[in-house]
DNA sequence: TTGCTCCTCACGTCACGTGAGGTGGC
DNA sequence: TTGCTCCTCACGTCACGTGAGGTGGC
Protein backbone atom coordinates (compact mmCIF):
# COMPACT_ATOMS: atom_id res chain seq x y z
CA UNK A 1 0.00 0.00 0.00
CA UNK A 2 1.33 3.51 -0.91
CA UNK A 3 0.32 6.61 0.54
CA UNK A 4 -1.16 9.14 -1.41
CA UNK A 5 2.36 10.90 -2.11
CA UNK A 6 3.84 8.00 -3.02
CA UNK A 7 0.84 7.21 -5.27
CA UNK A 8 0.92 10.59 -6.56
CA UNK A 9 4.89 10.37 -7.76
CA UNK A 10 4.43 6.91 -9.55
CA UNK A 11 1.59 8.42 -11.56
CA UNK A 12 2.84 11.95 -12.19
CA UNK A 13 0.36 13.80 -10.68
CA UNK A 14 -0.05 15.85 -7.75
CA UNK A 15 -1.83 14.48 -4.32
CA UNK A 16 -4.46 17.68 -4.36
CA UNK A 17 -5.30 15.82 -8.17
CA UNK A 18 -5.78 12.44 -6.43
CA UNK A 19 -7.96 13.88 -3.26
CA UNK A 20 -10.16 15.81 -6.00
CA UNK A 21 -10.70 12.41 -7.95
CA UNK A 22 -11.73 10.79 -4.55
CA UNK A 23 -13.59 13.65 -3.67
CA UNK A 24 -15.72 13.41 -7.13
CA UNK A 25 -15.56 9.53 -6.85
CA UNK A 26 -13.40 8.88 -9.88
CA UNK A 27 -10.72 7.33 -8.15
CA UNK A 28 -11.12 6.51 -4.01
CA UNK A 29 -8.14 4.79 -2.63
CA UNK A 30 -8.30 1.19 -1.15
CA UNK A 31 -8.51 2.70 2.34
CA UNK A 32 -8.43 5.54 4.39
CA UNK A 33 -7.35 5.27 7.50
CA UNK A 34 -10.81 6.12 10.27
CA UNK A 35 -9.11 7.99 13.00
CA UNK A 36 -6.29 9.97 10.67
CA UNK A 37 -7.90 10.00 7.12
CA UNK A 38 -4.99 9.26 5.66
CA UNK A 39 -5.52 7.94 2.26
CA UNK A 40 -3.96 4.62 0.83
CA UNK A 41 -3.66 2.97 -2.09
CA UNK A 42 -2.75 -0.27 -4.02
CA UNK A 43 -0.34 -0.65 -6.40
CA UNK A 44 -3.14 -1.85 -8.66
CA UNK A 45 -5.15 1.20 -8.60
CA UNK A 46 -2.08 2.19 -10.79
CA UNK A 47 -3.78 0.83 -13.89
CA UNK A 48 -6.91 2.46 -13.02
CA UNK A 49 -4.97 5.91 -13.02
CA UNK A 50 -3.46 5.07 -15.85
CA UNK A 51 -7.05 4.62 -17.99
CA UNK A 52 -8.36 7.60 -15.79
CA UNK A 53 -5.23 10.09 -17.74
CA UNK A 54 -5.70 8.49 -20.53
CA UNK A 55 -8.74 9.34 -21.04
CA UNK A 56 -8.15 12.90 -19.69
CA UNK A 57 -5.29 13.10 -22.16
CA UNK A 58 -7.95 12.94 -24.73
CA UNK A 59 -10.11 15.90 -23.59
CA UNK A 60 -12.92 13.90 -21.96
CA UNK A 61 -14.59 15.78 -18.81
CA UNK A 62 -14.58 13.96 -15.74
CA UNK A 63 -18.02 13.59 -15.52
CA UNK A 64 -17.33 11.32 -18.87
CA UNK A 65 -14.31 9.86 -17.19
CA UNK A 66 -16.50 8.64 -14.33
CA UNK A 67 -19.20 7.14 -16.55
CA UNK A 68 -16.60 5.50 -18.45
CA UNK A 69 -14.84 4.09 -16.18
CA UNK A 70 -17.80 3.26 -13.86
CA UNK A 71 -20.13 1.84 -16.26
CA UNK A 72 -17.89 -0.27 -18.09
CA UNK A 73 -19.26 0.64 -21.30
CA UNK A 74 -19.66 -1.56 -24.44
CA UNK A 75 -16.97 -1.19 -27.10
CA UNK A 76 -19.95 0.18 -29.40
CA UNK A 77 -20.49 2.51 -26.41
CA UNK A 78 -16.54 3.22 -26.23
CA UNK A 79 -16.13 3.47 -30.24
CA UNK A 80 -19.07 6.17 -30.02
CA UNK A 81 -18.20 8.32 -27.39
CA UNK A 82 -13.93 8.57 -29.00
CA UNK A 83 -15.67 9.32 -32.63
CA UNK A 84 -17.77 12.01 -30.67
CA UNK A 85 -14.45 13.28 -29.32
CA UNK A 86 -12.39 13.12 -32.55
CA UNK A 87 -15.71 15.25 -33.98
CA UNK A 88 -15.20 17.64 -31.26
CA UNK A 89 -11.63 18.11 -31.51
CA UNK A 90 -11.85 18.58 -35.27
CA UNK A 91 -14.00 21.62 -34.94
CA UNK A 92 -11.76 23.14 -32.01
CA UNK A 93 -9.16 22.60 -34.53
CA UNK A 94 -10.84 24.45 -37.28
CA UNK A 95 -11.50 27.24 -34.75
CA UNK A 96 -8.22 27.97 -33.30
CA UNK A 97 -7.20 27.92 -36.68
CA UNK A 98 -9.96 30.55 -37.75
CA UNK A 99 -8.83 32.60 -34.75
CA UNK A 100 -4.75 32.10 -36.39
CA UNK A 101 -5.74 33.51 -39.54
CA UNK A 102 -7.59 36.35 -38.45
CA UNK A 103 -4.76 37.36 -36.36
CA UNK A 104 -2.46 37.20 -39.02
CA UNK A 105 -4.83 39.08 -41.04
CA UNK A 106 -4.70 42.24 -38.34
CA UNK A 107 -0.94 41.72 -38.87
CA UNK A 108 -0.27 42.28 -42.78
CA UNK A 109 -3.03 44.84 -41.76
CA UNK A 110 -0.87 46.73 -39.19
CA UNK A 111 2.21 45.96 -41.31
CA UNK A 112 0.51 47.22 -44.38
CA UNK A 113 -0.65 51.11 -43.06
CA UNK A 114 0.03 53.49 -40.70
CA UNK A 115 -3.56 53.67 -39.08
CA UNK A 116 -3.15 51.65 -35.97
CA UNK A 117 -6.96 51.83 -35.84
CA UNK A 118 -8.19 49.03 -38.24
CA UNK A 119 -8.78 46.22 -35.82
CA UNK A 120 -12.43 46.61 -35.39
CA UNK A 121 -13.23 44.04 -38.25
CA UNK A 122 -15.85 41.91 -36.52
CA UNK A 123 -17.87 38.88 -37.89
CA UNK A 124 -21.16 38.26 -37.04
CA UNK A 125 -24.75 37.54 -38.32
CA UNK A 126 -27.15 40.33 -39.46
CA UNK A 127 -30.46 40.26 -37.93
CA UNK A 128 -33.04 40.25 -40.63
CA UNK A 129 -34.34 43.95 -42.22
CA UNK A 130 -37.49 45.05 -43.41
CA UNK A 131 -36.87 48.06 -45.95
CA UNK A 132 -39.32 50.37 -47.17
CA UNK A 133 -36.52 51.83 -50.01
CA UNK A 134 -36.59 53.76 -53.36
CA UNK A 135 -33.46 52.63 -56.18
CA UNK A 136 -32.15 54.52 -58.17
CA UNK A 137 -28.88 53.85 -60.73
CA UNK A 138 -25.44 56.12 -60.07
CA UNK A 139 -22.64 56.22 -62.69
CA UNK A 140 -20.12 54.70 -59.96
CA UNK A 141 -19.42 54.96 -56.54
CA UNK A 142 -17.80 57.73 -54.53
CA UNK A 143 -20.31 59.89 -52.53
CA UNK A 144 -20.21 62.51 -55.33
CA UNK A 145 -22.27 60.10 -57.43
CA UNK A 146 -24.25 58.72 -54.71
CA UNK A 147 -25.12 61.72 -52.54
CA UNK A 148 -27.67 63.44 -55.15
CA UNK A 149 -29.44 60.00 -55.28
CA UNK A 150 -30.23 59.79 -51.65
CA UNK A 151 -31.48 63.11 -51.80
CA UNK A 152 -33.68 62.07 -54.97
CA UNK A 153 -34.68 58.69 -52.80
CA UNK A 154 -35.34 59.60 -49.17
CA UNK A 155 -37.74 62.14 -49.04
CA UNK A 156 -40.16 60.46 -51.39
CA UNK A 157 -39.58 57.14 -48.95
CA UNK A 158 -40.40 59.45 -46.00
CA UNK A 159 -43.71 61.29 -47.47
CA UNK A 160 -45.01 57.99 -48.43
CA UNK A 161 -44.10 56.44 -44.85
CA UNK A 162 -45.75 59.28 -43.16
CA UNK A 163 -49.03 59.17 -45.77
CA UNK A 164 -49.50 55.66 -44.72
CA UNK A 165 -48.80 56.63 -40.96
CA UNK A 166 -45.51 54.27 -40.46
CA UNK A 167 -42.16 55.17 -38.53
CA UNK A 168 -39.04 55.14 -39.99
CA UNK A 169 -36.43 53.59 -38.37
CA UNK A 170 -32.82 53.18 -39.35
CA UNK A 171 -31.35 54.34 -42.55
CA UNK A 172 -29.79 51.72 -44.67
CA UNK A 173 -28.39 51.33 -47.90
CA UNK A 174 -27.30 48.45 -50.17
CA UNK A 175 -26.05 47.61 -53.63
CA UNK A 176 -26.48 45.65 -56.78
CA UNK A 177 -23.31 43.80 -57.96
CA UNK A 178 -21.84 47.05 -60.50
CA UNK A 179 -22.16 46.76 -64.24
CA UNK A 180 -19.69 45.87 -66.59
CA UNK A 181 -19.88 50.58 -67.14
CA UNK A 182 -18.94 50.40 -63.86
CA UNK A 183 -22.51 52.42 -62.89
CA UNK A 184 -24.44 50.16 -59.94
CA UNK A 185 -27.63 50.54 -58.75
CA UNK A 186 -28.15 51.81 -54.75
CA UNK A 187 -31.08 50.49 -52.91
CA UNK A 188 -31.68 53.22 -49.75
CA UNK A 189 -34.68 53.10 -47.43
CA UNK A 190 -35.54 53.06 -43.79
CA UNK A 191 -36.18 50.03 -41.72
CA UNK A 192 -40.06 49.61 -40.82
CA UNK A 193 -39.80 46.49 -38.94
CA UNK A 194 -43.31 44.78 -38.74
CA UNK A 195 -45.41 47.92 -39.84
CA UNK A 196 -47.84 47.81 -42.79
CA UNK A 197 -46.02 49.40 -45.72
CA UNK A 198 -48.10 49.79 -49.30
CA UNK A 199 -45.69 49.45 -52.22
CA UNK A 200 -45.54 51.92 -54.91
CA UNK A 201 -44.02 52.34 -58.30
CA UNK A 202 -41.48 54.55 -56.64
CA UNK A 203 -41.03 52.68 -52.99
CA UNK A 204 -40.57 49.16 -52.58
CA UNK A 205 -40.89 47.04 -49.21
CA UNK A 206 -37.88 44.25 -48.96
CA UNK A 207 -36.60 41.72 -46.59
CA UNK A 208 -33.25 41.20 -46.20
CA UNK A 209 -31.97 37.92 -45.06
CA UNK A 210 -30.06 37.11 -41.98
CA UNK A 211 -26.31 36.63 -43.60
CA UNK A 212 -22.85 36.34 -42.04
CA UNK A 213 -21.40 39.59 -42.60
CA UNK A 214 -17.28 41.12 -41.68
CA UNK A 215 -18.36 44.59 -40.60
CA UNK A 216 -16.73 47.61 -39.70
CA UNK A 217 -17.62 50.70 -38.19
CA UNK A 218 -17.02 53.86 -39.96
CA UNK A 219 -17.54 57.53 -37.97
CA UNK A 220 -16.67 60.64 -39.82
CA UNK A 221 -18.20 62.07 -43.21
CA UNK A 222 -19.65 59.67 -46.38
CA UNK A 223 -16.67 61.22 -47.95
CA UNK A 224 -14.28 59.47 -46.50
CA UNK A 225 -15.65 56.34 -46.21
CA UNK A 226 -13.11 54.52 -49.07
CA UNK A 227 -10.42 53.49 -46.86
CA UNK A 228 -12.51 51.92 -44.30
CA UNK A 229 -14.26 49.87 -47.24
CA UNK A 230 -10.96 48.95 -48.42
CA UNK A 231 -9.16 47.90 -45.25
CA UNK A 232 -12.35 45.71 -45.00
CA UNK A 233 -12.25 43.87 -48.10
CA UNK A 234 -8.57 43.40 -47.49
CA UNK A 235 -9.17 41.80 -44.34
CA UNK A 236 -11.52 39.83 -45.88
CA UNK A 237 -9.64 38.16 -48.44
CA UNK A 238 -6.62 38.33 -46.03
CA UNK A 239 -8.56 36.03 -43.31
CA UNK A 240 -9.47 33.07 -45.59
CA UNK A 241 -13.20 34.36 -46.37
CA UNK A 242 -14.24 35.50 -49.64
CA UNK A 243 -16.90 38.75 -50.27
CA UNK A 244 -20.12 36.58 -51.12
CA UNK A 245 -22.13 39.57 -52.31
CA UNK A 246 -22.26 43.75 -52.51
CA UNK A 247 -22.14 45.48 -49.61
CA UNK A 248 -24.79 47.21 -47.00
CA UNK A 249 -24.52 50.22 -45.41
CA UNK A 250 -26.04 51.16 -41.52
CA UNK A 251 -26.47 54.80 -40.53
CA UNK A 252 -26.58 54.38 -36.86
CA UNK A 253 -26.36 58.23 -37.02
CA UNK A 254 -26.60 60.15 -40.26
CA UNK A 255 -27.90 63.79 -38.70
CA UNK A 256 -25.24 64.49 -35.98
CA UNK A 257 -24.94 68.42 -35.52
CA UNK A 258 -21.28 67.87 -36.65
CA UNK A 259 -21.03 65.19 -39.51
CA UNK A 260 -18.02 64.06 -37.67
CA UNK A 261 -20.06 62.26 -35.53
CA UNK A 262 -21.63 60.37 -38.11
CA UNK A 263 -21.57 56.69 -37.37
CA UNK A 264 -22.20 54.42 -40.63
CA UNK A 265 -21.53 50.82 -39.92
CA UNK A 266 -20.26 48.70 -43.24
CA UNK A 267 -21.05 45.12 -43.90
CA UNK A 268 -20.05 43.03 -46.98
CA UNK A 269 -21.55 39.19 -46.96
CA UNK A 270 -19.25 36.51 -46.79
CA UNK A 271 -19.02 32.68 -46.91
CA UNK A 272 -16.45 30.14 -46.06
CA UNK B 1 -28.86 57.42 -27.41
CA UNK B 2 -29.57 53.69 -27.45
CA UNK B 3 -30.99 51.75 -24.21
CA UNK B 4 -28.77 48.25 -23.21
CA UNK B 5 -30.98 46.67 -25.45
CA UNK B 6 -30.82 48.30 -28.60
CA UNK B 7 -27.22 48.41 -28.08
CA UNK B 8 -26.99 44.90 -27.12
CA UNK B 9 -28.97 43.89 -30.59
CA UNK B 10 -26.64 46.06 -32.49
CA UNK B 11 -23.85 44.78 -31.69
CA UNK B 12 -24.69 41.00 -31.36
CA UNK B 13 -23.64 40.39 -27.87
CA UNK B 14 -26.33 39.92 -25.11
CA UNK B 15 -27.54 42.57 -22.37
CA UNK B 16 -25.14 40.42 -20.05
CA UNK B 17 -22.15 40.85 -21.61
CA UNK B 18 -22.61 44.87 -22.00
CA UNK B 19 -23.23 45.03 -18.30
CA UNK B 20 -20.26 42.68 -17.60
CA UNK B 21 -17.58 44.91 -19.62
CA UNK B 22 -19.40 48.01 -17.90
CA UNK B 23 -18.72 46.18 -14.70
CA UNK B 24 -15.16 45.31 -15.03
CA UNK B 25 -14.74 48.83 -16.98
CA UNK B 26 -13.96 47.87 -20.56
CA UNK B 27 -17.09 49.67 -22.34
CA UNK B 28 -18.30 51.66 -20.27
CA UNK B 29 -22.34 53.29 -20.93
CA UNK B 30 -21.81 57.33 -22.16
CA UNK B 31 -24.85 57.58 -19.59
CA UNK B 32 -26.09 55.93 -16.16
CA UNK B 33 -29.51 57.38 -14.86
CA UNK B 34 -28.82 58.23 -11.23
CA UNK B 35 -32.39 56.88 -10.49
CA UNK B 36 -33.00 53.74 -12.39
CA UNK B 37 -29.65 53.05 -12.79
CA UNK B 38 -30.58 52.76 -16.75
CA UNK B 39 -27.47 52.52 -19.29
CA UNK B 40 -27.52 54.85 -22.26
CA UNK B 41 -24.97 53.87 -25.04
CA UNK B 42 -23.68 56.21 -27.74
CA UNK B 43 -24.50 55.16 -31.07
CA UNK B 44 -20.30 56.08 -31.61
CA UNK B 45 -19.81 53.43 -28.63
CA UNK B 46 -20.34 50.92 -31.52
CA UNK B 47 -16.71 50.98 -32.73
CA UNK B 48 -15.74 50.67 -29.36
CA UNK B 49 -17.48 47.77 -29.13
CA UNK B 50 -16.48 46.71 -31.97
CA UNK B 51 -12.90 46.38 -31.58
CA UNK B 52 -13.64 44.86 -28.41
CA UNK B 53 -15.24 42.05 -30.43
CA UNK B 54 -12.47 42.03 -32.81
CA UNK B 55 -10.01 41.32 -29.93
CA UNK B 56 -12.22 39.00 -28.38
CA UNK B 57 -12.69 36.83 -31.53
CA UNK B 58 -8.60 36.60 -31.82
CA UNK B 59 -8.74 35.00 -28.58
CA UNK B 60 -7.28 37.80 -26.05
CA UNK B 61 -8.47 37.73 -22.40
CA UNK B 62 -10.50 40.59 -21.20
CA UNK B 63 -8.09 41.69 -18.90
CA UNK B 64 -5.54 42.39 -22.05
CA UNK B 65 -8.57 43.70 -24.18
CA UNK B 66 -8.54 46.28 -21.49
CA UNK B 67 -4.87 47.44 -21.99
CA UNK B 68 -4.87 47.50 -25.75
CA UNK B 69 -8.44 50.22 -25.37
CA UNK B 70 -7.81 52.10 -22.83
CA UNK B 71 -3.32 52.31 -23.06
CA UNK B 72 -4.17 52.60 -26.62
CA UNK B 73 -0.40 50.84 -27.78
CA UNK B 74 1.99 51.84 -29.90
CA UNK B 75 1.86 50.15 -33.63
CA UNK B 76 5.25 48.11 -32.38
CA UNK B 77 3.48 46.76 -29.36
CA UNK B 78 0.40 45.62 -30.95
CA UNK B 79 2.30 43.99 -33.17
CA UNK B 80 4.23 42.03 -30.58
CA UNK B 81 1.35 41.16 -29.32
CA UNK B 82 -0.03 39.91 -31.98
CA UNK B 83 2.62 37.41 -32.45
CA UNK B 84 2.60 36.57 -29.49
CA UNK B 85 -1.03 35.63 -30.00
CA UNK B 86 -0.32 34.14 -32.83
CA UNK B 87 2.36 31.77 -31.26
CA UNK B 88 -0.02 30.57 -28.67
CA UNK B 89 -2.53 29.44 -30.76
CA UNK B 90 -0.13 27.76 -33.12
CA UNK B 91 0.69 26.02 -30.05
CA UNK B 92 -3.03 25.00 -29.09
CA UNK B 93 -3.67 23.82 -32.57
CA UNK B 94 -0.70 21.73 -32.15
CA UNK B 95 -1.99 20.40 -28.96
CA UNK B 96 -5.42 19.61 -29.95
CA UNK B 97 -4.05 17.66 -33.19
CA UNK B 98 -2.17 15.43 -30.86
CA UNK B 99 -5.19 14.76 -29.08
CA UNK B 100 -6.81 13.90 -32.17
CA UNK B 101 -4.19 11.48 -32.88
CA UNK B 102 -4.45 9.98 -29.65
CA UNK B 103 -8.00 9.56 -29.80
CA UNK B 104 -7.24 7.90 -33.19
CA UNK B 105 -4.85 5.63 -32.35
CA UNK B 106 -7.16 4.66 -29.66
CA UNK B 107 -10.23 4.27 -32.44
CA UNK B 108 -7.90 2.13 -34.16
CA UNK B 109 -6.44 -0.14 -31.54
CA UNK B 110 -10.07 -0.96 -30.14
CA UNK B 111 -10.98 -2.24 -33.83
CA UNK B 112 -7.95 -4.08 -33.91
CA UNK B 113 -8.77 -6.43 -30.90
CA UNK B 114 -11.51 -7.57 -28.58
CA UNK B 115 -9.93 -6.58 -25.62
CA UNK B 116 -11.62 -3.65 -24.42
CA UNK B 117 -8.98 -3.03 -21.70
CA UNK B 118 -5.81 -1.11 -23.58
CA UNK B 119 -6.90 2.29 -23.42
CA UNK B 120 -4.53 3.02 -20.37
CA UNK B 121 -1.52 4.21 -22.01
CA UNK B 122 -0.46 7.33 -20.55
CA UNK B 123 2.37 9.80 -21.99
CA UNK B 124 4.37 11.28 -19.20
CA UNK B 125 7.42 12.09 -17.85
CA UNK B 126 9.73 9.56 -15.60
CA UNK B 127 11.69 11.06 -12.84
CA UNK B 128 15.29 10.53 -13.02
CA UNK B 129 16.13 7.25 -11.53
CA UNK B 130 19.71 5.92 -9.85
CA UNK B 131 20.09 2.23 -9.84
CA UNK B 132 22.11 -0.57 -8.54
CA UNK B 133 21.90 -3.12 -11.23
CA UNK B 134 23.48 -6.53 -12.82
CA UNK B 135 23.94 -7.20 -16.40
CA UNK B 136 23.90 -10.17 -18.00
CA UNK B 137 22.89 -11.56 -21.76
CA UNK B 138 19.92 -13.45 -22.89
CA UNK B 139 19.33 -15.50 -26.00
CA UNK B 140 15.62 -13.02 -26.69
CA UNK B 141 13.25 -11.32 -25.07
CA UNK B 142 10.48 -14.00 -23.47
CA UNK B 143 10.11 -14.84 -19.85
CA UNK B 144 11.46 -18.42 -20.66
CA UNK B 145 14.75 -16.35 -21.84
CA UNK B 146 15.09 -13.37 -19.08
CA UNK B 147 13.47 -15.61 -15.95
CA UNK B 148 16.60 -17.20 -15.44
CA UNK B 149 18.96 -14.41 -16.08
CA UNK B 150 16.81 -12.49 -13.26
CA UNK B 151 17.23 -15.23 -11.13
CA UNK B 152 20.96 -15.01 -11.37
CA UNK B 153 21.12 -11.16 -11.07
CA UNK B 154 18.90 -9.97 -8.63
CA UNK B 155 20.25 -11.93 -5.21
CA UNK B 156 23.99 -10.78 -6.65
CA UNK B 157 22.25 -7.08 -6.25
CA UNK B 158 20.59 -7.68 -3.20
CA UNK B 159 23.43 -9.45 -1.02
CA UNK B 160 25.63 -6.55 -2.51
CA UNK B 161 23.12 -3.69 -1.22
CA UNK B 162 22.80 -5.74 2.14
CA UNK B 163 26.70 -5.61 2.49
CA UNK B 164 27.03 -1.75 1.88
CA UNK B 165 23.61 -1.51 4.75
CA UNK B 166 21.53 0.35 1.63
CA UNK B 167 17.58 -0.52 1.23
CA UNK B 168 17.13 -1.73 -2.22
CA UNK B 169 13.56 0.31 -3.63
CA UNK B 170 11.60 -0.58 -6.50
CA UNK B 171 12.67 -3.69 -8.94
CA UNK B 172 13.41 -2.22 -12.23
CA UNK B 173 14.60 -3.74 -15.52
CA UNK B 174 15.64 -1.74 -18.49
CA UNK B 175 17.40 -3.24 -22.02
CA UNK B 176 20.06 -2.55 -24.77
CA UNK B 177 18.92 -2.54 -28.23
CA UNK B 178 18.78 -5.94 -29.38
CA UNK B 179 21.69 -7.37 -31.49
CA UNK B 180 21.53 -8.80 -35.17
CA UNK B 181 21.01 -12.61 -33.89
CA UNK B 182 17.98 -11.45 -31.40
CA UNK B 183 20.10 -11.26 -28.39
CA UNK B 184 19.63 -8.48 -25.87
CA UNK B 185 21.39 -7.22 -22.59
CA UNK B 186 19.24 -7.35 -19.50
CA UNK B 187 20.04 -5.09 -16.83
CA UNK B 188 18.07 -5.76 -13.58
CA UNK B 189 18.44 -3.80 -10.31
CA UNK B 190 17.01 -1.92 -7.62
CA UNK B 191 16.15 1.67 -6.98
CA UNK B 192 18.72 3.26 -4.67
CA UNK B 193 18.10 7.18 -5.00
CA UNK B 194 21.03 9.26 -3.15
CA UNK B 195 21.91 5.82 -1.07
CA UNK B 196 25.81 5.39 -1.29
CA UNK B 197 26.41 2.31 -3.17
CA UNK B 198 29.84 1.12 -4.30
CA UNK B 199 30.49 -0.70 -7.57
CA UNK B 200 31.75 -4.00 -8.10
CA UNK B 201 32.23 -5.65 -11.09
CA UNK B 202 29.26 -7.61 -10.93
CA UNK B 203 26.92 -4.72 -9.79
CA UNK B 204 27.07 -1.49 -11.07
CA UNK B 205 25.02 2.18 -10.71
CA UNK B 206 23.78 3.76 -13.22
CA UNK B 207 21.29 7.15 -13.70
CA UNK B 208 18.41 6.44 -15.88
CA UNK B 209 17.57 10.21 -16.98
CA UNK B 210 14.39 11.61 -17.15
CA UNK B 211 12.29 11.29 -20.46
CA UNK B 212 9.35 11.16 -21.64
CA UNK B 213 7.59 7.95 -22.37
CA UNK B 214 4.76 5.82 -23.20
CA UNK B 215 3.46 3.79 -20.73
CA UNK B 216 1.18 0.77 -19.30
CA UNK B 217 0.44 -0.99 -16.58
CA UNK B 218 0.48 -4.77 -17.15
CA UNK B 219 -1.09 -6.63 -14.39
CA UNK B 220 -0.53 -10.66 -13.72
CA UNK B 221 2.39 -12.85 -14.55
CA UNK B 222 5.15 -11.91 -16.52
CA UNK B 223 4.68 -14.54 -18.74
CA UNK B 224 1.79 -12.61 -20.40
CA UNK B 225 3.02 -9.39 -21.20
CA UNK B 226 3.52 -9.95 -24.44
CA UNK B 227 0.12 -8.48 -25.64
CA UNK B 228 0.92 -5.20 -23.35
CA UNK B 229 4.08 -4.93 -25.11
CA UNK B 230 2.35 -4.88 -28.44
CA UNK B 231 -0.46 -2.73 -28.05
CA UNK B 232 1.91 -0.48 -26.44
CA UNK B 233 4.13 -0.22 -29.12
CA UNK B 234 1.25 -0.11 -32.15
CA UNK B 235 -0.27 2.72 -30.14
CA UNK B 236 2.68 4.94 -29.99
CA UNK B 237 3.56 4.05 -34.12
CA UNK B 238 -0.23 5.21 -34.80
CA UNK B 239 -0.21 8.40 -32.61
CA UNK B 240 2.52 9.85 -34.98
CA UNK B 241 5.06 9.31 -31.95
CA UNK B 242 8.29 7.43 -32.43
CA UNK B 243 9.80 4.87 -30.36
CA UNK B 244 13.17 6.81 -28.77
CA UNK B 245 14.94 3.85 -27.16
CA UNK B 246 14.24 0.13 -25.30
CA UNK B 247 12.03 -0.32 -23.05
CA UNK B 248 11.79 -0.19 -18.99
CA UNK B 249 10.08 -2.41 -16.67
CA UNK B 250 9.21 -1.14 -13.44
CA UNK B 251 7.92 -3.82 -10.70
CA UNK B 252 5.62 -1.86 -8.50
CA UNK B 253 4.53 -5.18 -7.10
CA UNK B 254 6.29 -8.33 -8.14
CA UNK B 255 5.98 -10.24 -4.87
CA UNK B 256 2.33 -10.74 -4.32
CA UNK B 257 0.86 -14.20 -3.17
CA UNK B 258 -0.87 -14.07 -5.99
CA UNK B 259 0.90 -13.75 -9.50
CA UNK B 260 -1.95 -12.41 -10.82
CA UNK B 261 -1.90 -9.38 -8.60
CA UNK B 262 1.86 -8.63 -9.61
CA UNK B 263 2.27 -5.00 -11.49
CA UNK B 264 4.54 -4.40 -13.81
CA UNK B 265 4.68 -1.04 -15.86
CA UNK B 266 6.12 -0.98 -19.13
CA UNK B 267 8.01 2.32 -20.44
CA UNK B 268 9.12 3.07 -24.46
CA UNK B 269 11.13 6.31 -24.62
CA UNK B 270 9.09 8.63 -26.86
CA UNK B 271 10.77 11.51 -29.53
CA UNK B 272 8.45 13.79 -31.39
C1' DT C 1 12.48 20.28 18.82
C1' DT C 2 12.59 20.54 13.68
C1' DG C 3 11.00 18.77 8.97
C1' DC C 4 8.20 16.26 6.41
C1' DT C 5 3.82 14.48 5.01
C1' DC C 6 -0.67 14.28 5.66
C1' DC C 7 -5.43 16.28 6.64
C1' DT C 8 -9.71 19.56 5.87
C1' DC C 9 -11.74 23.73 4.58
C1' DA C 10 -12.28 27.45 1.38
C1' DC C 11 -11.11 30.99 -1.94
C1' DG C 12 -9.72 32.01 -6.73
C1' DT C 13 -9.74 31.13 -11.71
C1' DC C 14 -12.63 33.09 -16.63
C1' DA C 15 -16.40 35.13 -18.98
C1' DC C 16 -20.29 35.26 -18.65
C1' DG C 17 -25.50 32.31 -18.33
C1' DT C 18 -29.23 31.95 -15.57
C1' DG C 19 -32.52 32.66 -12.21
C1' DA C 20 -34.53 35.44 -8.28
C1' DG C 21 -36.78 39.36 -6.84
C1' DG C 22 -38.03 43.99 -7.79
C1' DT C 23 -38.99 48.47 -10.54
C1' DG C 24 -40.79 51.85 -14.26
C1' DG C 25 -43.31 53.28 -18.49
C1' DC C 26 -46.98 51.95 -22.14
C1' DT D 1 -53.87 45.40 -15.20
C1' DT D 2 -50.54 42.90 -18.29
C1' DG D 3 -45.96 42.71 -20.91
C1' DC D 4 -41.79 44.35 -21.73
C1' DT D 5 -37.36 46.12 -20.46
C1' DC D 6 -34.47 47.42 -17.19
C1' DC D 7 -32.02 46.91 -12.56
C1' DT D 8 -28.98 44.46 -8.78
C1' DC D 9 -27.39 40.55 -6.38
C1' DA D 10 -25.54 35.97 -6.37
C1' DC D 11 -24.84 31.20 -7.62
C1' DG D 12 -22.90 27.96 -11.03
C1' DT D 13 -19.42 26.55 -14.46
C1' DC D 14 -14.41 23.18 -14.68
C1' DA D 15 -10.48 21.03 -12.72
C1' DC D 16 -7.88 21.79 -9.89
C1' DG D 17 -3.76 25.45 -7.54
C1' DT D 18 -2.80 27.64 -3.56
C1' DG D 19 -2.75 29.09 0.96
C1' DA D 20 -4.37 28.70 5.92
C1' DG D 21 -4.39 26.28 9.99
C1' DG D 22 -3.69 22.01 12.24
C1' DT D 23 -2.01 17.01 13.19
C1' DG D 24 1.15 12.73 13.56
C1' DG D 25 5.49 10.07 13.27
C1' DC D 26 10.78 10.27 12.92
Amino acid sequence: MLNIGEFARLGQVSPRMLRHYDEIGLLQPQNVDAVTGYRSYAVHQLGRLHQLLALRDMGFTLAQIGDVLHEDPSVEQLRGMLRLRQAQIEVTVAEEEGRLRRVEAHLRAIGRTCAVKLQDVVIKKTDSLRLAEGRGTSPGFGSENLRPLFVELLPEVLAHLASEGAQPGLLVAHYEEPKDDGSVVLHAGFAVDRQAVTETDRVQVVDLPEVEVASVIHRGSMDDVAPAYESLVRWIEDSAYRLAGPSREIYHECMAEDVNDNICEIQFPIAR
